[in-house]
RNA sequence: GGUCCCGUAGCUCAGCUGGAUAGAGCAACAGCCUUCUAAGCUGUGGGUCACAGGUUCGAAUCCUGUCGGGAUCACCA
């Protein structure tokens, strides 16, 4: 049990036994003391008021004393209007500290016996390189699995491939035209990023051909569709579905570059994955729940055959289901993994960290679902994050106003580099170790960069000031980190050690050190908190409110 | 138009389960390296917390409305 529950508790039953009253626990509210006033938690005293029927300083005053009665953690306190400042005894804070020293566990709850938890990330296409955007999803996933298996939570990473449909298809279709055999051996390039090439070219060709047929006269949207390199993709889609060897056998191997481009992005990244899945596998499932639906009534079948579902008296509109010819949609397949997913882990809850473009396909998913009686549609939960904007706009793939996730990566480290040498840090340094530490430096730079801002919010991405090293930003947290290990580091046998050195119990604790050893108290709280809220943020900003303490005083 | 998200310093962002005088960083200016890492620290300037109501002893925080910005509402994924 932490302070804050000893003191809540003890504080209804000063009321208790001060007033005669029963108060509810929610009333007693318990924070940290402002810096300018004495003491380590407030009580606010003024909700107490109705019950104690006294003026605040007195009410204040009355469980003020009570609680030091009673309490041997609580030391001395002050009251200032309807605050009641509470002070600590120093030793509760040196025997968490000895206690806690040399655990590295420190703030991981063990894990429970619980259902897990299937969290859904990254989902490339495999059509083009990964880029800013998917930096941001597979950090926040990453991050997300990380703070939840902190909370003691047995967590199922999976990465869903969308590996088909006609974006491959058209650079498939450009390759085979143009590409003269290319592959990522003979070109020396990575393979996710000779696919992105020839998916531009694609692009830049077909915007060749609707030029000239608008010019012939056809509307934009007819000369899209009908010019002959879309045709020519189409068909090549349709050849795919229908299993052609030739087109599977491009097929296969192009993706097959685009994996191998992409593990080493994710691994230069540091995310992983429990499970990938792909859709080339997935995208048929999901008709049984369709057709299921349409028995029992709940879907409608219209004439031309597509099944629709009417999700009006949610707040929704129609939504199709199946097309006429039969074949799956978008959600069709979202539905089926959906339902694999249950069935597989039986799990507590099924997280899908995409984009907030897809509130709305999310919001269907769940009440198709309930529709289709499966009482477990509310576990699916989408944690959608914001956009990453570009200080000259929205990242457009097609205009070539991305930022490429190995491009930047690459930059970042250049940076760090450039920056650490000219701070002569590193002559006694190997080639190797330089090499990790600008690594590091770099991509924790990025990390914190990203991971700082809250997720549900857009967030502006300045490339300048993301590759900054001061401030806040990852560089400062990490070297803060690093010159608290190198005072360890005098003491031969550790961290423990050294704090045995020093006597606190003799020595006493100096102001800062308490505030610095309540900050890492509540650590465990921060965890909670953004394991509720999937925020790495919260861990994140509360990191350098500590490191940023800790400065101010060494 | 319906729904959802956002609006805090010049810029990028914290703070939001209501509490005391709203905080950082960047940018600007002035200082600080013979003492454990100066990727740091200290100081100065910078605010109608978009606006208006409401709830409350108390609102940046909760509720309603207005105004701005974004997303979304496909037989695309």
């Amino acid at each position: 049990m932490n302070i804050r529950e000893v003191i809540t508790t003890k504080a209804i039953k000063g009321v208790q036994e001060l007033y005669n009253q029963n108060i509810d626990p929610g009333i007693i509210h318990i924070e940290k003391t402002k810096p300018e006033f004495t003491g380590d938690y407030t009580l606010v005293v003024f909700p107490l008021l109705k019950h104690s029927k006294k003026s605040p300083p007195e009410t204040a005053k009355e469980l003020g004393s009570y609680l030091m009665k009673k309490l041997n953690e609580v030391e001395c306190f002050d009251v200032i209007q309807g605050f009641l400042n509470l002070t600590i005894a120093k030793s509760v804070w040196i025997d968490f500290l000895m206690e806690n020293i040399e655990n590295h566990e420190y703030g991981v709850f063990p894990q429970d016996n619980k259902k897990p938890i299937v969290l859904e990330y990254s989902s490339p296409n495999t059509n083009k390189p990964l880029h800013l955007g998917h930096i941001r999803n597979n950090l926040l996933g990453s991050s997300i699995a990380n703070i939840l298996k902190a909370n003691g939570i047995n967590v199922v990473k999976i990465n869903l491939v969308n590996d088909r449909g006609i974006h491959i298809c058209k650079s498939m279709l450009a390759w085979q035209k143009w590409g003269e055999g290319e592959t990522p051996e003979s070109t020396g390039m990575k393979g996710d990023h000779l696919i992105g090439k020839y998916y531009v070219l694609f692009d830049k060709k077909h915007k060749e051909q609707i030029e000239e047929l608008v010019h012939r006269g056809y509307t934009d949207d007819d000369a899209f569709d009908q010019a002959p390199l879309m045709k020519e993709a189409q068909e090549m889609l349709r050849l795919w579905e229908e299993a052609d060897e030739d087109t599977l056998l491009i097929w296969r191997m192009m993706n097959g570059w685009a994996y191998e481009g992409f593990d080493i992005t994710y691994k230069r990244l540091g995310v992983s994955f429990d499970k990938t899945n792909y859709e080339s596998v997935t995208y048929l499932q999901g008709k049984q729940i369709v057709e299921e639906g349409v028995e029992k009534g709940v879907f409608q079948k219209r004439e031309d055959g597509s099944v629709w579902v009417d999700l009006k008296d949610e707040g929704l509109d129609e939504k199709l289901l199946l097309r006429s010819d039969g074949t799956s949609v978008y959600i069709t397949q979202d539905l089926g993994t959906a339902q694999r997913r249950y069935d597989e882990y039986n799990p507590r809850n099924l997280l899908y960290v995409v984009g907030n473009e897809q509130i709305y396909h999310f919001d269907v998913l769940k009440k198709v679902l309930k529709k289709s009686d499966r009482d477990w549609w509310d576990i699916i939960q989408h944690l959608s994050y914001g956009m990453v904007e570009l200080p000259e706009g929205r990242m457009k793939s097609r205009e070539g106003t991305v930022v490429d996730a190995d491009d930047l990566m690459d930059e970042m480290f250049e940076t760090a580099q450039k920056t650490t040498e000219e701070l002569g840090k590193t002559q006694d340094f190997s080639e190797e170790e330089k090499k990790r530490l600008f690594h590091v430096v770099s991509l924790g730079a990025l990390k914190y960069f990203i991971l700082k801002v809250d997720p549900k919010k857009n967030m502006m991405f300045n490339p300048e000031e993301s590759i900054d090293f001061n401030g806040n930003t990852g560089p400062f947290i990490q070297y803060t980190y690093a010159r608290i290990q190198s005072i360890f580091r005098k003491a031969e046998k550790g961290p423990d050690d050294f704090i045995r050195m020093l006597d606190l119990s003799k020595v006493g604790l100096l102001d800062i050190e308490k505030e610095i050893i309540m900050q890492i108290y509540d650590y465990p709280d921060i965890v909670k908190q953004a394991g509720e809220n999937f925020s790495p943020a919260i861990v994140a900003n509360y990191c350098y409110e500590l490191v940023k303490t800790y400065n101010r005083y060494y």
